[in-house]
DNA sequence: AGCCTGACTTTGT
DNA sequence: GACAAAGCCAGGC
């Protein structure tokens, strides 16, 4: 994230994140539908791509994450997992039990590197934002 | 401009 | 169901 134009963003609708799809990098748009998520509640790399109109580039959520614990405010990155609710990006945190103690502090029970009741508690920002 | 790299997902075998 | 292959595309070099 070269881009200077990053802006702190206070509570944002589904809306103004429609709105700003457009004129912000992806991987803002990814922070900003990242930072939306609900305590207790997860969602997937994919979701987030294909919200943000980019359907199979799942990758590039992943990829942005990488640059996720630099980002001001920060980005709760540990509630995006895979489409199958494993913490596939837990090595990246500071250390490997991490993501999943903050998870589990929020309420998200995990076994296995695997959210239970990930169905459950998905959070598909296609549905949640657009109301 | 071109090549490489992925915290992914889908599809085919 | 396990495995491989192929899309995907922004960023860094």
């Amino acid at each position: 994230m070269s881009k200077k134009k990053f802006v702190q963003n206070k509570k944002v609708n589904s809306k103004q994140i429609e709105k700003r799809k457009d004129s912000y990098s992806f991987f803002e748009n990814v922070y900003e539908v990242t930072r939306l998520i609900p305590r207790g509640r997860v969602t997937s790399y994919g979701a987030i791509a294909k919200y943000l109109g980019s359907g199979q580039s799942a990758r590039m959520v992943g990829y942005a994450m990488n640059a996720a614990h630099i980002q001001i405010p920060p980005v709760p990155a540990h509630r995006v997992l895979n489409r199958n609710g494993m913490l596939t990006g837990k090595h990246h945190f500071g250390s490997p039990d991490l993501m999943q103690k903050m998870l589990e502090k929020e309420g998200v029970k995990v076994s296995k590197d695997t959210v239970e009741k990930f169905d459950k508690i998905f959070w598909n920002p296609a549905i949640e934002l657009s109301i």
